[in-house]
DNA sequence: TGCATTTGCCTAAAGGGTTTAGGCAAATGT
DNA sequence: ACATTTGCCTAAACCCTTTAGGCAAATGCA
């Protein structure tokens, strides 16, 4: 019999389309077995345990989230900036729900710094570049707006906004609005006195 | 031998207990018939299947969730209410992370109508009657400060805010100082000409 | 109190996912 | 053509889920 031609990247990239087709908690050695028509030992000389697919596919996640960001992000400052990766966040969500449900996989700290995280904080703090914070405002500012994307998009895949109007696409310009008023006014820290 | 005393809600309530120190993924029918030293087999007299104590756990969470939050609300408006009730969800998701877990879990149409669910969006939307919001923007910020609470909660709670400073209890009342100013403030629809 | 019924927990068994050990055959290099 | 490496296989153990059917404890009724 000839051989399937398994790879790390293959199985990766597989379990990454099986996530969005079938969700993210769907995703086991067996059913990619199932899907190269291959026993499911076989699986694990490409890959270390169950664990570890799971970790790839969301560092590939990660990997190409950020890509579609930076590319996103290129030219463009201000308003711009923000509409732009905000709609990269979403747009990927729509996409690719079981990649990006992948993506909140909570990593081991040696994955999570060798992975793409680090550039996700980094576009968000070049958007806000084009507004006047400095910090810890800054920071502050980071985190809120990764609150905001992250919060919405899995709200809106979770179907929280399906049971009143108007659709969340009418809502996600207004928050993306809303967020740009904010940036260019943003409250001072009250004093202590 | 004696009877353990099983009961559906006694079983549930367990498991929201099993959640909240192993996680909400490690609830399982086995972990918790070991639970009550009891065989596993016995627990389905009293809980349909795996997903209905799943489902279970996350009805209660999302109860407990929006009794702590009428609570908090009571007798308080404005920039009171909002800084309450962000901090029910954030006090709730740090000291229950599994029902937290738990209440994010996707529903079964029945089941969300049944649920705590509309008593949250009510709770926010009587929060936004201490600012000067008509319909369509009431929704559209009654979205906004869902996803901001979810989103940072659940971003705190997987740990994306460890790796930067300052503390993440520092962003909190910043995030809520933003949000009042930017409802305070909520800017107009733009003119499509 | 004694007996019948209900209820609760049990054993048994089948099905599926995970993981390791060890084997044979296909691909690769000389 | 042959030796080595590599890839996929079988076999087996372990855990979780779920159903079927049985026995004993609790409960209700005379």
């Amino acid at each position: 019999m000839p051989r399937a031609g398994l790879t790390t990247e293959r199985l990766i990239q597989a379990g990454a389309e099986l996530a969005d087709e079938e969700g993210f908690d769907q995703v086991t050695v067996s059913a990619l077995a199932r899907r190269f028509d291959v026993r499911v030992a076989s699986l694990y000389s490409h890959v270390k345990n169950s664990g570890a697919l799971r970790t790839g596919i969301a560092l590939l996640a990660l990997r190409e989230l950020a890509d579609r960001g930076s590319a996103a992000l290129a030219g463009r400052s201000g308003k711009d900036a923000l509409t732009a990766l905000g709609d990269v966040y979403r747009d990927y969500a729509r996409q690719h729900p079981g990649r990006y449900a992948a993506a909140q996989l909570r990593l081991a700290p040696e994955d999570a710094a060798a992975s793409a995280g680090p550039r996700h904080s980094r576009m968000i703090r070049a958007i806000l570049r084009g507004y006047d914070l400095t910090e810890p405002d800054q920071t502050h500012a980071v985190r809120l707006l990764g609150s905001v994307f992250h919060g919405f998009v899995t709200m809106e895949g979770g179907g929280s906004f399906d049971h009143s109007s108007p659709a969340a696409a009418e809502t996600w310009p207004r928050i993306l609005d809303a967020l740009d008023a904010l940036l260019r006014n943003w409250p001072a820290a009250p004093t202590t006195p």
